[in-house]
DNA sequence: GTAAGTTTCAAACGGTTGTTCGAACAATAA
DNA sequence: TTATTGTTCGAACAACCGTTTGAAACTTAC
């Protein structure tokens, strides 16, 4: 029946994401997710074939939407003129990230996370996935970066969208390299909002310096 | 006899390193380990006790120094009087993540990698052992920026550190997130001088851009 | 009602995991 | 030399892994 295959699937997608933000996906057993979720341990091969396969599942669930949401954003910015405006490009990858951390069920916030931690550990399962579907994502940004910055070369706008990229995904995911040295965290606010507000005209900063080369 | 030990024990370490990196920790096996360093596989728990303190082994042997190198280098900075310079004070910084990175023996620039992958991934094995022995690394370097950045206010420092730290830790690690998106990466280059000489304009600029509040 | 199709379930599969053990070996010291 | 200590080795341990299976339970359609 439609209702219960779902309520399965889906509640297994939920714990999924929770416990492979938080141990990883090699150290995430599907006895563990099972078990949270409540279901059966065979449901996982059954509903999504295997433990791989879930993993795919749970990334591109949120992964998708939210690319294409960038997209449209930098569509609707360069159909209107504004695709001069560095920080208004910026801000069509900012808002649909913004978005996503503020998803009351929690679940978005939690997958930027996964999203910076599959980065960083370049997941096999991934590697082909993205870069196969996603290589107009970069595209797009790279065009739109170099008409918004031309006075930059290639080289200092590679650079810049490198850094600029890096640490966007790192703050939205909330990776405080400096909390991870003390006890209480430098910053004690998980605010969104907050975040933008700073990171923006950092970002902005690093972005619109004189070029170097 | 102390020699076959030593030579035992840093076989392991050197090929852990490599393969934690590579695999992550819970996706290597103490058999892969011990295989490739061509030792038995019960010489990990006869010479480190068990899988968990090998990675703290691998971890504390890289990273203990580069803390002290950081910290001696900000010592000679503020010993010669030049510790209000923001780029000096980063610089000290810099430079013993340079050095690793340079090490000739790879195992450096390998570190560095496994150092933002322990960092991101909030490793249950550092925790503990991060704050309680590294919080005067977070401590000397928010007095270091405040006294180079009096204009600005302790919510402004605290984001701008938040933000050029976790900026650097991943320059130095190579993860580039646009990367991953796509077949040739946007920057070809891994050297890691080129690296500071644009990662370094990049983040001062951002810390020295006018106060917000 | 019966039949067909979908989903759940307990149990087991073969394989791998980290760890332990005692015997074998090597090196040092008396 | 013998005794002692440190190290290596193969074999085994129990526990856990992802996956499969076939029967039970359930839902839907006729």
């Amino acid at each position: 029946m439609e209702v219960n295959r779902s309520d399965t699937a889906t509640r297994i997608l939920e714990v999924s994401e929770l416990l492979f933000v938080e141990h990883g996906f090699e150290a995430t057993s599907l006895r563990m997710i099972t078990q949270q979720a409540e279901v059966n341990l065979a449901a996982v091969n059954y509903h999504f074939g295997s433990k791989d396969a879930l993993f795919e599942s749970v990334f591109m669930r949120r992964f998708t939407p939210l690319i294409s949401a960038c997209l449209a954003e930098l569509d609707a910015l360069e159909a209107k003129g504004a695709g001069d405006s560095i920080e208004r490009v910026v801000m069509t990858f900012i808002r649909p990230c913004l978005a996503l951390s503020r998803d009351p069920a929690r679940g978005g916030a939690l997958f930027v996370r996964l999203l910076s931690r599959a980065l960083v550990e370049n997941h096999r399962l991934l590697r082909e996935a993205l870069s196969r579907e996603y290589s107009e994502f970069v595209e797009r940004y790279t065009q739109a970066f170099r008409r918004a910055l031309p006075e930059l070369g290639e080289q200092d706008l590679s650079w810049r969208m490198h850094f600029a990229f890096g640490l966007m995904f790192n703050a939205f995911a909330g990776n405080d390299v400096l909390k991870i040295f003390r006890k209480s965290p430098v910053v004690t606010a998980r605010d969104p909002e907050a975040i933008v507000q700073h990171l923006v005209p950092f970002v902005l900063a690093g972005l619109t310096m004189p070029a170097s080369d």
